[in-house]
DNA sequence: ACGAGCTCCTGCTTGC
DNA sequence: TGCAAGCAGGAGCTCG
């Protein structure tokens, strides 16, 4: 599940292996994998072909490569992958050559890349893309403003990557254990001050799942080289059910939230008021 | 404008 | 043993 620590972690992977290269060929081998582009796949091809590579950014959960005229952008979506380690596989979607191989694989076809142009130094169609808590343009008293403003439950305010980006599932969960607050909460519901302290949680968790490679359950998330991340050994809430809150022992539930689960500690987090 | 619900997709796990 | 249902979920979309 690549969010934001996941994609962080690829984009330094991508970065130290692209730059500095060009795109001497590209092949898409699965139709679905380009979206959002204005075109078909051959046209896709043919835009990218020849592309000389810099560096790579990141919003969020999406990354770009900065083109002379457009950005060539990559959403991991559920199970996304780029590689450069090897041969393609029954998954691979889109194999460049860069001088050597670099393959996007995806099993479950959420991810895709495209290409596109940019406005103030951002992909198009990632103009309501909130700055991520590591973005400079990032406004904490802003994000902090607007969550207070809404009564939705807090946790779907956090996955609104149009109010903060970066945030999914699992750091969700851990951001909203971290900080002792129920996840279905409304934001409106919140004091400024716990907000704050939510927010600096996501960050605070984030930034150490970065330093540990990002979070691994299964071969679904590698890194650039196929190593795996080790920040499931931190999780505090997030699949935890029935496994003791590492503050206060009380078993962790899981509970459905928008078709998926989300998980807590029933004593840590209640509601209030 | 907001919030809830649906859809896309594959493969592993669970239950009858 | 086999089949079906459940589950994982990011992001864009529709609907009320």
């Amino acid at each position: 599940m690549p969010e934001l620590p996941e994609v962080e972690v690829v984009r330094r992977g991508l970065e130290h292996w692209t730059t500095g290269r060009d795109i001497v060929d590209v092949q898409v081998l699965h139709p679905r994998a380009v979206r959002r582009h204005a075109g078909p796949p051959s046209d896709f091809e043919a835009v990218v072909r020849g592309a000389h590579l810099s560096e790579v950014r990141r919003r969020g959960k999406f990354l770009w490569w900065p083109l002379p005229d457009v950005a060539l952008v990559g959403h991991l979506g559920m199970s996304g992958q780029f590689r450069v380690d090897g041969e393609p596989g029954e998954h691979t979607r889109i194999l460049f050559d860069i001088g050597v191989p670099l393959i996007f694989d995806d099993q479950r076809t959420f991810g895709g890349m495209w290409a596109e142009p940019m406005v103030d130094g951002l992909p198009v169609s990632l103009q309501h893309i909130a700055p991520d808590p590591f973005d400079p343009h990032y406004d904490r008293r802003a994000v902090v403003r607007i969550i207070r403003g809404r009564r939705a439950p807090v946790k779907a305010l956090l996955l609104d990557q149009g109010i903060v980006s970066g945030i999914g599932n699992i750091y969700a969960d851990e951001a909203l254990w971290q900080a002792r607050v129920h996840w279905r909460t409304p934001g409106a519901a919140l004091s400024a001050r716990k907000v704050g302290e939510l927010l600096d949680a996501a960050q605070e968790v984030m930034a150490r799942a970065v330093t540990a490679g990002g979070t691994s359950f299964d071969r679904l998330y590698v890194n650039v080289n196929g190593s795996s991340g080790y920040f499931q050994r931190d999780l505090a809430a997030y699949g935890q059910q029935d496994l003791p809150c590492p503050r206060c022992g009380t078993p962790i539930v899981r509970e459905p939230f928008a078709n998926r689960s989300s998980f807590r500690c029933p004593r840590c987090q209640r509601m209030r008021r």
